[in-house]
DNA sequence: GCGCTTAGTTGAACGTGTTCAAATTCAGCT
DNA sequence: AGCTGAATTTGAACACGTTCAACTAAGCGC
Protein backbone atom coordinates (compact mmCIF):
# COMPACT_ATOMS: atom_id res chain seq x y z
CA UNK A 1 0.00 0.00 0.00
CA UNK A 2 1.60 3.03 -1.09
CA UNK A 3 0.76 6.83 -0.27
CA UNK A 4 0.53 6.51 3.42
CA UNK A 5 -0.68 10.71 4.04
CA UNK A 6 -1.70 11.27 7.73
CA UNK A 7 -2.76 14.46 8.98
CA UNK A 8 -6.05 15.45 7.92
CA UNK A 9 -5.79 14.35 3.84
CA UNK A 10 -8.62 12.15 4.63
CA UNK A 11 -11.06 14.54 3.34
CA UNK A 12 -11.72 12.05 0.64
CA UNK A 13 -13.53 9.39 2.75
CA UNK A 14 -11.05 6.50 2.09
CA UNK A 15 -14.07 4.34 0.88
CA UNK A 16 -13.92 6.64 -2.75
CA UNK A 17 -10.43 5.65 -3.24
CA UNK A 18 -11.43 1.96 -2.74
CA UNK A 19 -14.55 2.28 -4.93
CA UNK A 20 -12.50 3.49 -7.73
CA UNK A 21 -9.67 1.72 -6.98
CA UNK A 22 -12.17 -1.75 -7.69
CA UNK A 23 -13.49 0.05 -10.37
CA UNK A 24 -9.93 0.26 -12.30
CA UNK A 25 -9.59 -2.91 -11.99
CA UNK A 26 -12.45 -4.47 -12.75
CA UNK A 27 -12.43 -2.87 -16.37
CA UNK A 28 -9.00 -3.86 -16.74
CA UNK A 29 -9.48 -7.38 -16.79
CA UNK A 30 -13.13 -6.37 -18.40
CA UNK A 31 -11.33 -5.39 -21.72
CA UNK A 32 -8.71 -8.05 -21.65
CA UNK A 33 -11.17 -11.15 -20.66
CA UNK A 34 -14.12 -9.78 -21.36
CA UNK A 35 -17.56 -10.05 -18.84
CA UNK A 36 -18.54 -12.87 -18.55
CA UNK A 37 -14.95 -14.30 -18.25
CA UNK A 38 -14.11 -11.97 -15.24
CA UNK A 39 -14.61 -13.05 -11.79
CA UNK A 40 -15.55 -10.60 -8.98
CA UNK A 41 -13.04 -12.83 -6.99
CA UNK A 42 -10.70 -12.06 -10.10
CA UNK A 43 -11.72 -8.57 -9.60
CA UNK A 44 -11.62 -8.52 -5.72
CA UNK A 45 -8.02 -10.25 -5.69
CA UNK A 46 -6.28 -8.11 -8.02
CA UNK A 47 -7.59 -5.05 -6.61
CA UNK A 48 -6.54 -6.37 -3.36
CA UNK A 49 -9.80 -6.53 -1.64
CA UNK A 50 -12.05 -8.43 -0.36
CA UNK A 51 -14.88 -10.50 -2.34
CA UNK A 52 -17.22 -9.54 -0.12
CA UNK A 53 -15.86 -5.52 0.14
CA UNK A 54 -16.29 -5.20 -3.80
CA UNK A 55 -19.76 -6.42 -3.01
CA UNK A 56 -20.02 -3.51 -0.31
CA UNK A 57 -19.41 -0.74 -3.12
CA UNK A 58 -20.90 -2.47 -6.27
CA UNK A 59 -24.59 -4.11 -5.45
CA UNK A 60 -23.62 -6.43 -7.93
CA UNK A 61 -21.73 -7.70 -10.41
CA UNK A 62 -24.00 -5.64 -13.29
CA UNK A 63 -22.97 -2.19 -11.23
CA UNK A 64 -19.93 -2.40 -12.44
CA UNK A 65 -21.14 -1.65 -16.03
CA UNK A 66 -23.42 0.95 -14.90
CA UNK A 67 -20.35 2.82 -13.93
CA UNK A 68 -18.63 1.59 -17.37
CA UNK A 69 -21.57 3.19 -18.87
CA UNK A 70 -20.95 6.91 -16.96
CA UNK A 71 -17.09 6.70 -17.90
CA UNK A 72 -18.29 5.83 -21.42
CA UNK A 73 -20.02 8.81 -21.75
CA UNK A 74 -17.78 11.26 -19.82
CA UNK A 75 -15.06 10.34 -22.17
CA UNK A 76 -17.16 10.72 -24.92
CA UNK A 77 -18.53 14.51 -23.76
CA UNK A 78 -14.72 15.22 -23.31
CA UNK A 79 -13.85 13.97 -27.02
CA UNK A 80 -17.07 15.51 -28.72
CA UNK A 81 -17.07 19.35 -27.33
CA UNK A 82 -13.80 20.82 -28.83
CA UNK A 83 -14.71 18.57 -32.00
CA UNK A 84 -17.86 20.45 -32.87
CA UNK A 85 -16.58 24.00 -32.09
CA UNK A 86 -16.15 24.84 -35.39
CA UNK A 87 -19.03 22.99 -37.10
CA UNK A 88 -22.00 24.71 -37.72
CA UNK A 89 -24.07 22.54 -39.89
CA UNK A 90 -25.86 19.49 -38.48
CA UNK A 91 -24.83 16.75 -40.49
CA UNK A 92 -21.74 17.53 -40.01
CA UNK A 93 -22.24 17.48 -36.06
CA UNK A 94 -24.06 14.39 -35.86
CA UNK A 95 -21.44 12.78 -37.85
CA UNK A 96 -18.74 13.58 -35.73
CA UNK A 97 -20.22 12.80 -32.77
CA UNK A 98 -21.15 9.37 -33.76
CA UNK A 99 -18.05 8.76 -34.77
CA UNK A 100 -16.27 9.83 -31.53
CA UNK A 101 -18.44 7.51 -30.17
CA UNK A 102 -17.28 4.38 -32.01
CA UNK A 103 -14.05 5.83 -31.26
CA UNK A 104 -14.41 5.72 -27.67
CA UNK A 105 -15.62 2.62 -27.34
CA UNK A 106 -13.78 0.67 -29.54
CA UNK A 107 -11.09 -0.94 -26.60
CA UNK A 108 -14.09 -2.71 -25.23
CA UNK A 109 -15.41 -4.02 -28.15
CA UNK A 110 -15.48 -7.59 -27.40
CA UNK A 111 -17.08 -7.53 -23.82
CA UNK A 112 -19.74 -5.03 -25.23
CA UNK A 113 -22.29 -7.37 -25.78
CA UNK A 114 -23.18 -7.08 -22.32
CA UNK A 115 -24.00 -4.01 -22.67
CA UNK A 116 -26.75 -4.65 -24.48
CA UNK A 117 -27.49 -8.09 -22.80
CA UNK A 118 -29.80 -7.53 -19.88
CA UNK A 119 -30.18 -3.65 -21.10
CA UNK A 120 -33.54 -4.14 -21.94
CA UNK A 121 -34.24 -6.10 -18.97
CA UNK A 122 -36.95 -4.12 -16.80
CA UNK A 123 -35.19 -4.64 -13.18
CA UNK A 124 -31.80 -4.48 -14.84
CA UNK A 125 -29.76 -1.55 -13.57
CA UNK A 126 -28.42 -1.26 -17.44
CA UNK A 127 -32.00 -0.97 -18.89
CA UNK A 128 -31.31 2.42 -20.38
CA UNK A 129 -34.85 3.80 -19.13
CA UNK A 130 -34.38 2.83 -15.59
CA UNK A 131 -34.38 5.37 -12.74
CA UNK A 132 -30.99 3.88 -12.12
CA UNK A 133 -29.50 4.89 -15.29
CA UNK A 134 -31.50 7.63 -15.56
CA UNK A 135 -28.16 10.08 -14.94
CA UNK A 136 -26.35 9.10 -17.65
CA UNK A 137 -29.41 8.86 -20.00
CA UNK A 138 -29.97 12.61 -19.47
CA UNK A 139 -26.16 13.66 -19.71
CA UNK A 140 -25.78 11.36 -23.05
CA UNK A 141 -29.38 13.40 -24.40
CA UNK A 142 -27.97 16.55 -23.55
CA UNK A 143 -24.81 15.56 -25.49
CA UNK A 144 -27.32 15.44 -28.74
CA UNK A 145 -29.40 18.70 -27.85
CA UNK A 146 -25.65 20.28 -27.79
CA UNK A 147 -25.79 18.92 -31.37
CA UNK A 148 -28.63 20.45 -32.22
CA UNK A 149 -28.28 23.79 -30.92
CA UNK A 150 -25.37 24.95 -32.60
CA UNK A 151 -27.06 23.90 -35.99
CA UNK A 152 -27.90 26.86 -38.61
CA UNK A 153 -30.68 24.78 -40.06
CA UNK A 154 -33.98 25.67 -39.78
CA UNK A 155 -35.69 23.05 -37.79
CA UNK A 156 -39.38 23.48 -37.09
CA UNK A 157 -39.77 24.11 -32.57
CA UNK A 158 -41.77 20.66 -31.92
CA UNK A 159 -38.85 18.33 -34.23
CA UNK A 160 -35.95 20.43 -32.54
CA UNK A 161 -37.33 19.64 -29.33
CA UNK A 162 -37.39 16.06 -29.61
CA UNK A 163 -35.04 15.34 -32.13
CA UNK A 164 -31.64 14.99 -29.06
CA UNK A 165 -34.10 11.97 -27.95
CA UNK A 166 -34.46 10.41 -31.35
CA UNK A 167 -30.90 11.02 -31.83
CA UNK A 168 -30.08 9.27 -28.72
CA UNK A 169 -32.53 6.54 -29.34
CA UNK A 170 -30.55 6.49 -32.94
CA UNK A 171 -27.06 5.97 -31.26
CA UNK A 172 -28.59 3.17 -29.35
CA UNK A 173 -29.58 1.61 -32.25
CA UNK A 174 -25.92 1.97 -34.11
CA UNK A 175 -24.36 0.53 -30.58
CA UNK A 176 -26.82 -2.43 -31.43
CA UNK A 177 -25.03 -2.54 -34.74
CA UNK A 178 -21.93 -2.23 -33.70
CA UNK A 179 -21.82 -5.26 -30.88
CA UNK A 180 -22.74 -7.12 -33.54
CA UNK A 181 -20.28 -6.07 -36.25
CA UNK A 182 -17.31 -8.50 -36.88
CA UNK A 183 -15.62 -6.80 -39.72
CA UNK A 184 -12.17 -5.19 -39.12
CA UNK A 185 -11.45 -2.08 -37.43
CA UNK A 186 -15.43 -1.76 -37.19
CA UNK A 187 -15.56 -0.51 -40.61
CA UNK A 188 -19.22 -1.49 -41.59
CA UNK A 189 -20.32 0.40 -38.59
CA UNK A 190 -18.28 3.25 -39.95
CA UNK A 191 -19.92 2.90 -43.41
CA UNK A 192 -23.39 2.48 -41.51
CA UNK A 193 -22.74 6.34 -39.54
CA UNK A 194 -21.84 8.03 -42.60
CA UNK A 195 -24.87 6.48 -44.30
CA UNK A 196 -27.57 7.36 -41.68
CA UNK A 197 -26.42 10.51 -40.85
CA UNK A 198 -26.46 11.49 -44.65
CA UNK A 199 -30.59 10.05 -44.32
CA UNK A 200 -31.26 11.19 -41.16
CA UNK A 201 -30.17 14.61 -42.48
CA UNK A 202 -32.28 14.78 -45.57
CA UNK A 203 -34.81 13.37 -43.65
CA UNK A 204 -35.34 16.09 -40.97
CA UNK A 205 -35.50 18.16 -43.74
CA UNK A 206 -37.74 16.62 -45.21
CA UNK A 207 -39.70 16.33 -42.21
CA UNK A 208 -39.27 20.33 -42.14
CA UNK A 209 -41.07 21.09 -44.61
CA UNK A 210 -44.09 23.08 -43.66
CA UNK A 211 -46.42 20.49 -46.19
CA UNK A 212 -45.18 17.56 -43.79
CA UNK A 213 -46.42 19.37 -40.73
CA UNK A 214 -49.54 16.91 -40.08
CA UNK A 215 -47.56 13.90 -40.19
CA UNK A 216 -44.62 15.51 -38.53
CA UNK A 217 -47.14 16.73 -35.43
CA UNK A 218 -48.68 12.81 -35.49
CA UNK A 219 -45.54 11.51 -35.36
CA UNK A 220 -44.06 13.45 -32.35
CA UNK A 221 -47.29 13.08 -30.54
CA UNK A 222 -46.49 9.26 -30.67
CA UNK A 223 -42.29 9.92 -29.55
CA UNK A 224 -43.96 12.23 -26.57
CA UNK A 225 -46.43 8.94 -25.68
CA UNK A 226 -44.03 6.52 -25.64
CA UNK A 227 -41.67 8.25 -23.83
CA UNK A 228 -43.78 9.49 -20.60
CA UNK A 229 -44.86 5.47 -20.77
CA UNK A 230 -41.28 4.30 -20.26
CA UNK A 231 -39.63 5.57 -17.89
CA UNK A 232 -41.76 6.50 -14.63
CA UNK A 233 -43.60 3.10 -13.13
CA UNK A 234 -46.33 5.00 -12.04
CA UNK A 235 -48.84 1.79 -11.86
CA UNK A 236 -46.07 -0.48 -10.30
CA UNK A 237 -49.42 -2.21 -8.63
CA UNK A 238 -46.80 -6.00 -8.75
CA UNK A 239 -49.58 -7.74 -10.34
CA UNK A 240 -48.50 -11.03 -7.77
CA UNK B 1 -47.56 -41.66 -15.17
CA UNK B 2 -50.55 -42.46 -17.59
CA UNK B 3 -50.73 -43.52 -20.94
CA UNK B 4 -48.14 -46.95 -20.97
CA UNK B 5 -48.29 -47.78 -24.77
CA UNK B 6 -46.02 -50.55 -25.51
CA UNK B 7 -45.88 -52.90 -29.20
CA UNK B 8 -44.00 -50.35 -31.44
CA UNK B 9 -45.42 -47.24 -29.91
CA UNK B 10 -42.02 -46.20 -29.43
CA UNK B 11 -41.72 -45.24 -32.79
CA UNK B 12 -41.56 -41.57 -31.78
CA UNK B 13 -38.07 -42.10 -29.80
CA UNK B 14 -38.69 -41.72 -26.14
CA UNK B 15 -36.45 -38.58 -25.83
CA UNK B 16 -38.88 -36.38 -27.81
CA UNK B 17 -41.66 -36.97 -24.90
CA UNK B 18 -39.30 -36.38 -22.19
CA UNK B 19 -37.94 -33.25 -24.34
CA UNK B 20 -41.64 -32.30 -24.46
CA UNK B 21 -42.15 -32.44 -21.05
CA UNK B 22 -39.15 -30.83 -19.44
CA UNK B 23 -40.47 -27.66 -21.67
CA UNK B 24 -43.75 -27.72 -20.47
CA UNK B 25 -42.87 -28.15 -17.02
CA UNK B 26 -40.51 -25.28 -17.62
CA UNK B 27 -42.84 -22.96 -19.69
CA UNK B 28 -45.31 -23.72 -16.50
CA UNK B 29 -43.21 -22.62 -13.62
CA UNK B 30 -41.43 -19.70 -15.82
CA UNK B 31 -45.28 -18.42 -15.63
CA UNK B 32 -45.97 -19.27 -12.32
CA UNK B 33 -42.85 -17.78 -10.95
CA UNK B 34 -40.85 -15.87 -13.87
CA UNK B 35 -37.23 -17.08 -15.44
CA UNK B 36 -34.84 -16.01 -13.07
CA UNK B 37 -36.87 -17.30 -10.15
CA UNK B 38 -36.90 -20.62 -11.55
CA UNK B 39 -34.33 -23.27 -11.20
CA UNK B 40 -33.33 -26.23 -13.24
CA UNK B 41 -33.56 -27.56 -10.41
CA UNK B 42 -37.55 -27.24 -10.00
CA UNK B 43 -37.92 -27.90 -13.80
CA UNK B 44 -36.43 -31.19 -13.44
CA UNK B 45 -37.56 -32.50 -9.96
CA UNK B 46 -41.04 -31.22 -10.49
CA UNK B 47 -40.60 -33.14 -14.50
CA UNK B 48 -39.05 -35.92 -12.47
CA UNK B 49 -36.48 -36.33 -14.54
CA UNK B 50 -32.82 -35.70 -12.70
CA UNK B 51 -30.89 -32.42 -13.02
CA UNK B 52 -28.55 -33.79 -15.72
CA UNK B 53 -31.24 -35.26 -17.70
CA UNK B 54 -32.25 -32.10 -17.86
CA UNK B 55 -29.15 -30.27 -19.59
CA UNK B 56 -29.13 -33.40 -21.72
CA UNK B 57 -32.35 -31.59 -24.11
CA UNK B 58 -31.64 -28.28 -23.48
CA UNK B 59 -28.11 -27.27 -23.76
CA UNK B 60 -28.77 -24.40 -21.10
CA UNK B 61 -31.64 -23.00 -19.30
CA UNK B 62 -31.44 -20.15 -22.42
CA UNK B 63 -32.31 -22.90 -24.56
CA UNK B 64 -35.78 -23.14 -22.90
CA UNK B 65 -36.73 -19.20 -23.68
CA UNK B 66 -35.23 -20.66 -27.33
CA UNK B 67 -37.62 -23.37 -27.18
CA UNK B 68 -40.38 -20.83 -26.16
CA UNK B 69 -39.99 -18.30 -28.87
CA UNK B 70 -40.48 -21.16 -31.41
CA UNK B 71 -43.86 -21.81 -29.43
CA UNK B 72 -45.33 -18.29 -29.21
CA UNK B 73 -45.11 -17.99 -32.59
CA UNK B 74 -46.97 -21.13 -34.01
CA UNK B 75 -49.41 -20.04 -31.20
CA UNK B 76 -48.85 -16.31 -33.41
CA UNK B 77 -49.25 -17.97 -36.65
CA UNK B 78 -52.51 -19.93 -35.94
CA UNK B 79 -54.16 -17.08 -34.38
CA UNK B 80 -53.11 -14.87 -37.38
CA UNK B 81 -54.25 -16.79 -40.22
CA UNK B 82 -58.24 -17.01 -39.71
CA UNK B 83 -58.40 -13.29 -38.96
CA UNK B 84 -56.34 -12.22 -41.92
CA UNK B 85 -58.61 -13.82 -44.59
CA UNK B 86 -61.77 -11.37 -44.28
CA UNK B 87 -59.22 -8.06 -44.41
CA UNK B 88 -57.58 -6.55 -47.68
CA UNK B 89 -56.50 -3.59 -46.89
CA UNK B 90 -53.01 -3.08 -45.20
CA UNK B 91 -53.68 -0.88 -42.14
CA UNK B 92 -56.65 -3.20 -40.65
CA UNK B 93 -54.05 -6.40 -41.54
CA UNK B 94 -51.27 -4.87 -39.78
CA UNK B 95 -53.26 -3.86 -36.91
CA UNK B 96 -54.97 -7.67 -36.48
CA UNK B 97 -51.23 -9.38 -36.59
CA UNK B 98 -49.81 -7.03 -34.25
CA UNK B 99 -52.82 -6.73 -31.56
CA UNK B 100 -53.03 -11.02 -31.70
CA UNK B 101 -49.30 -10.91 -31.07
CA UNK B 102 -49.66 -9.14 -27.84
CA UNK B 103 -53.00 -11.41 -26.83
CA UNK B 104 -50.86 -14.49 -27.45
CA UNK B 105 -47.90 -13.32 -25.02
CA UNK B 106 -49.88 -11.87 -22.59
CA UNK B 107 -49.66 -14.57 -19.96
CA UNK B 108 -46.04 -14.29 -20.36
CA UNK B 109 -45.64 -10.99 -19.40
CA UNK B 110 -43.89 -10.88 -16.23
CA UNK B 111 -41.21 -13.04 -17.05
CA UNK B 112 -40.57 -11.24 -20.60
CA UNK B 113 -38.37 -9.63 -19.22
CA UNK B 114 -35.67 -12.54 -20.53
CA UNK B 115 -36.86 -11.91 -23.74
CA UNK B 116 -35.01 -9.02 -24.45
CA UNK B 117 -32.72 -9.42 -21.74
CA UNK B 118 -29.38 -11.84 -23.46
CA UNK B 119 -31.32 -10.78 -26.62
CA UNK B 120 -29.04 -8.29 -27.92
CA UNK B 121 -26.12 -10.51 -26.75
CA UNK B 122 -23.97 -11.52 -30.03
CA UNK B 123 -23.38 -15.18 -28.37
CA UNK B 124 -26.39 -15.68 -26.88
CA UNK B 125 -29.22 -18.27 -28.83
CA UNK B 126 -31.68 -15.44 -27.80
CA UNK B 127 -30.24 -12.93 -30.28
CA UNK B 128 -32.70 -12.69 -33.20
CA UNK B 129 -30.18 -12.47 -35.40
CA UNK B 130 -28.09 -15.13 -34.20
CA UNK B 131 -28.23 -18.56 -36.87
CA UNK B 132 -30.05 -20.22 -33.76
CA UNK B 133 -32.90 -18.49 -34.23
CA UNK B 134 -33.04 -18.51 -37.86
CA UNK B 135 -35.70 -20.68 -38.44
CA UNK B 136 -38.07 -18.72 -35.52
CA UNK B 137 -37.08 -15.41 -37.48
CA UNK B 138 -37.67 -16.27 -41.13
CA UNK B 139 -40.92 -17.85 -40.05
CA UNK B 140 -41.96 -14.62 -38.30
CA UNK B 141 -40.62 -12.43 -41.07
CA UNK B 142 -42.91 -14.82 -43.72
CA UNK B 143 -45.63 -14.00 -41.67
CA UNK B 144 -45.59 -10.56 -42.18
CA UNK B 145 -45.09 -11.17 -45.96
CA UNK B 146 -48.57 -12.48 -45.77
CA UNK B 147 -49.52 -9.73 -44.41
CA UNK B 148 -48.36 -7.61 -47.16
CA UNK B 149 -49.38 -9.76 -49.75
CA UNK B 150 -52.80 -9.87 -49.04
CA UNK B 151 -53.27 -6.19 -49.34
CA UNK B 152 -54.38 -3.88 -52.33
CA UNK B 153 -52.53 -0.96 -51.75
CA UNK B 154 -50.16 -0.35 -54.35
CA UNK B 155 -46.93 -0.63 -53.27
CA UNK B 156 -43.59 -0.49 -55.07
CA UNK B 157 -41.75 -3.73 -55.64
CA UNK B 158 -39.07 -2.03 -53.51
CA UNK B 159 -40.14 -1.23 -50.29
CA UNK B 160 -42.39 -4.40 -50.67
CA UNK B 161 -40.06 -6.41 -50.70
CA UNK B 162 -38.47 -5.06 -47.79
CA UNK B 163 -41.36 -4.08 -45.56
CA UNK B 164 -41.97 -7.62 -43.94
CA UNK B 165 -38.40 -7.35 -42.49
CA UNK B 166 -39.17 -3.96 -41.30
CA UNK B 167 -42.37 -4.79 -39.87
CA UNK B 168 -40.68 -7.46 -38.14
CA UNK B 169 -38.57 -5.28 -36.89
CA UNK B 170 -41.20 -2.94 -35.88
CA UNK B 171 -42.56 -5.75 -34.06
CA UNK B 172 -39.55 -6.02 -31.50
CA UNK B 173 -39.58 -2.72 -30.67
CA UNK B 174 -43.11 -3.14 -29.88
CA UNK B 175 -42.47 -6.00 -28.09
CA UNK B 176 -39.82 -4.24 -26.08
CA UNK B 177 -41.87 -1.55 -25.17
CA UNK B 178 -44.66 -4.57 -24.20
CA UNK B 179 -42.29 -5.61 -22.14
CA UNK B 180 -41.52 -2.46 -19.81
CA UNK B 181 -45.19 -1.60 -19.83
CA UNK B 182 -47.18 -1.87 -16.39
CA UNK B 183 -49.98 -0.35 -17.36
CA UNK B 184 -53.37 -2.35 -16.51
CA UNK B 185 -54.06 -4.71 -19.31
CA UNK B 186 -51.33 -3.53 -21.23
CA UNK B 187 -53.92 -1.00 -22.81
CA UNK B 188 -50.52 1.47 -23.43
CA UNK B 189 -48.93 -0.89 -25.38
CA UNK B 190 -52.80 -1.78 -27.49
CA UNK B 191 -52.44 1.67 -27.85
CA UNK B 192 -49.48 2.39 -29.13
CA UNK B 193 -49.92 -0.50 -31.67
CA UNK B 194 -52.79 1.48 -32.62
CA UNK B 195 -51.34 4.70 -33.31
CA UNK B 196 -48.13 3.24 -34.99
CA UNK B 197 -49.73 1.42 -37.61
CA UNK B 198 -52.56 4.16 -38.31
CA UNK B 199 -48.79 6.14 -38.49
CA UNK B 200 -46.66 3.20 -40.89
CA UNK B 201 -49.83 3.02 -43.00
CA UNK B 202 -49.30 6.44 -43.85
CA UNK B 203 -45.89 6.64 -43.63
CA UNK B 204 -46.10 3.37 -46.52
CA UNK B 205 -48.24 5.75 -48.56
CA UNK B 206 -46.21 8.18 -48.27
CA UNK B 207 -42.80 6.14 -49.38
CA UNK B 208 -44.53 4.71 -52.43
CA UNK B 209 -45.16 8.07 -53.94
CA UNK B 210 -43.28 8.39 -56.81
CA UNK B 211 -41.58 11.81 -56.15
CA UNK B 212 -39.92 10.17 -52.89
CA UNK B 213 -38.20 7.08 -55.12
CA UNK B 214 -35.04 8.65 -54.56
CA UNK B 215 -35.01 8.89 -51.00
CA UNK B 216 -36.92 5.48 -50.48
CA UNK B 217 -34.02 3.42 -52.44
CA UNK B 218 -31.49 5.32 -50.19
CA UNK B 219 -33.23 4.47 -47.35
CA UNK B 220 -33.89 0.61 -48.63
CA UNK B 221 -30.16 0.34 -49.48
CA UNK B 222 -29.41 1.08 -46.26
CA UNK B 223 -31.88 -1.69 -44.58
CA UNK B 224 -30.19 -4.06 -47.21
CA UNK B 225 -26.58 -3.00 -46.10
CA UNK B 226 -27.69 -3.63 -42.48
CA UNK B 227 -29.58 -6.79 -43.25
CA UNK B 228 -26.74 -8.60 -44.90
CA UNK B 229 -24.21 -7.37 -42.30
CA UNK B 230 -25.85 -8.76 -39.41
CA UNK B 231 -26.67 -12.66 -39.71
CA UNK B 232 -23.36 -13.83 -41.06
CA UNK B 233 -20.28 -13.65 -39.04
CA UNK B 234 -18.08 -14.17 -42.35
CA UNK B 235 -15.43 -12.10 -40.34
CA UNK B 236 -15.42 -13.52 -37.79
CA UNK B 237 -12.05 -14.14 -37.37
CA UNK B 238 -11.43 -13.78 -33.65
CA UNK B 239 -9.24 -10.65 -32.98
CA UNK B 240 -7.54 -12.60 -30.24
C1' DG C 1 -29.61 -65.37 -26.93
C1' DC C 2 -25.16 -62.27 -27.27
C1' DG C 3 -22.31 -58.62 -28.00
C1' DC C 4 -22.08 -53.94 -29.73
C1' DT C 5 -23.41 -49.18 -30.43
C1' DT C 6 -26.22 -45.49 -29.55
C1' DA C 7 -29.63 -42.97 -26.80
C1' DG C 8 -30.97 -41.72 -22.48
C1' DT C 9 -30.24 -40.88 -17.52
C1' DT C 10 -28.02 -40.08 -13.13
C1' DG C 11 -26.05 -37.38 -9.28
C1' DA C 12 -21.91 -35.69 -7.43
C1' DA C 13 -18.80 -31.95 -8.04
C1' DC C 14 -17.24 -27.41 -9.70
C1' DG C 15 -17.25 -22.43 -10.39
C1' DT C 16 -19.47 -18.31 -9.75
C1' DG C 17 -22.56 -14.45 -8.10
C1' DT C 18 -24.32 -13.05 -3.92
C1' DT C 19 -25.29 -12.66 1.22
C1' DC C 20 -24.27 -11.79 5.90
C1' DA C 21 -22.80 -11.90 10.68
C1' DA C 22 -18.80 -10.79 12.66
C1' DA C 23 -14.33 -8.37 12.94
C1' DT C 24 -11.64 -4.36 12.15
C1' DT C 25 -10.54 0.40 11.26
C1' DC C 26 -11.71 5.21 11.36
C1' DA C 27 -13.22 9.96 12.87
C1' DG C 28 -14.82 12.80 16.03
C1' DC C 29 -15.49 13.71 20.84
C1' DT C 30 -14.31 14.20 25.70
C1' DA D 1 -5.66 8.49 25.66
C1' DG D 2 -9.94 6.34 25.65
C1' DC D 3 -14.68 5.78 23.97
C1' DT D 4 -18.36 5.25 20.62
C1' DG D 5 -20.96 4.73 16.62
C1' DA D 6 -20.31 4.56 11.78
C1' DA D 7 -17.78 3.06 7.87
C1' DT D 8 -15.25 -0.42 6.01
C1' DT D 9 -13.55 -5.09 5.42
C1' DT D 10 -13.49 -9.98 5.86
C1' DG D 11 -14.29 -14.85 4.55
C1' DA D 12 -17.26 -18.57 5.13
C1' DA D 13 -21.59 -20.21 3.43
C1' DC D 14 -25.36 -20.59 0.09
C1' DA D 15 -27.89 -21.28 -4.23
C1' DC D 16 -27.78 -21.95 -8.71
C1' DG D 17 -26.17 -23.04 -13.68
C1' DT D 18 -23.36 -26.20 -15.74
C1' DT D 19 -20.23 -30.31 -16.57
C1' DC D 20 -18.99 -34.95 -16.73
C1' DA D 21 -17.73 -39.66 -15.87
C1' DA D 22 -20.29 -43.41 -15.08
C1' DC D 23 -24.48 -46.21 -15.45
C1' DT D 24 -28.69 -48.18 -17.69
C1' DA D 25 -31.86 -49.15 -21.39
C1' DA D 26 -32.90 -49.84 -26.29
C1' DG D 27 -32.20 -51.25 -30.80
C1' DC D 28 -29.68 -54.19 -34.09
C1' DG D 29 -26.83 -57.59 -36.52
C1' DC D 30 -25.64 -62.26 -35.92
Amino acid sequence: MAGMRKKKAVKTHKGDQTKALILETALDIFRERGYEETTMRAIAEKAGVSLGNAYYYFRSKEYLIQAFYQRLHDEHLAASLPALENKDNLKARLLTVMRLRIDIMKPYHHFAGVLFKTAAHPESPLNPFSDESDPVREASIQLFARVVEGTTARIPKDLKGELPYLLWVYQMGIVLFWIHDPSRGHRRTYRLVDHTVDLLDKLIHLASNPFMRPLRKQALRLVEEIREALPDDDDEKEER
